[in-house]
DNA sequence: CTCCTATATCAAAAATATTTGATGGATATA
DNA sequence: TATATCCATCAAATATTTTTGATATAGGAG
């Protein structure tokens, strides 16, 4: 063990009540930490409300796989849904990504027109 | 299918050539998708450049799991490492994080000071 | 040289996440 | 009412990640 630690010099108060949530942050991250739920981001960013079977065809993927990743996104509060009649739309909660990422991402989840 | 498509207005030509590295964000996510490696980078933001055996004290982790989350943060770019004789010291990428993350995050992972 | 510490890496086990195909409920339409 | 579409959910099969304990390497101290 290393003698001058430089770490200890902290208050001994600092643990875990008083970090950040980071359960919270994890669940987000890991909402984002999948190349197709970033494609989904990415088409509600390009097209805004978008319908699942919409969706289905432009991503080609699998009805019962996009429902999967699309509820994954939407309890990490990424996304919000409603339904019309048989239809299930979804689009981006841009206040939540804007929380989350930077401005920098903008061209690919954060607006949805040329802000870049 | 819906009859009135809002999705095939956009041109035939939009499709992967021309889409955002996914693969590339959806490393760097899932570098961030842990609790423990969240720890790890707020560690980092805390205290700047610290010594591996530093870290495993703090945040009472097994030097190997140490290691290993260690290894995904650096391989994602997140952070920097330097040996010195035997020590391993790791930092922030600060470039890399603020390019991802967002200015509301600076409490957490985005400065070492106070900035917020 | 010998011993000790710091750290990476490896392989097996355990835990999680994703995919797939099937099913069922709800709504619309004839 | 009968039928078709949209979509969520479920269970089983796969795949991926994480943990754990053991081992290996390299630098310092004596």
């Amino acid at each position: 063990m290393k003698e001058i630690s430089t770490v200890s010099e902290t208050a001994p108060s600092d643990t875990a009540s008083t970090e950040p949530a980071f359960d919270l942050f994890e669940s987000k991250f890991k909402a984002l930490a999948d190349k197709k739920r970033l494609q989904i981001m990415h088409e509600l960013t390009k097209h805004g409300r978008v319908c699942v079977c919409d969706l289905a065809e432009v991503l080609e993927m699998a009805q019962s796989k996009l429902s999967y990743h699309l509820k994954i996104l939407l309890d990490a509060g990424l996304i919000q849904k409603e339904s019309d009649g048989v239809w299930n739309y979804y689009w981006l909660n841009h206040a939540e990504v804007n929380r989350l990422l930077s401005e920098e991402l903008c061209c690919v989840f954060r607006c949805s027109s040329d802000c870049c």
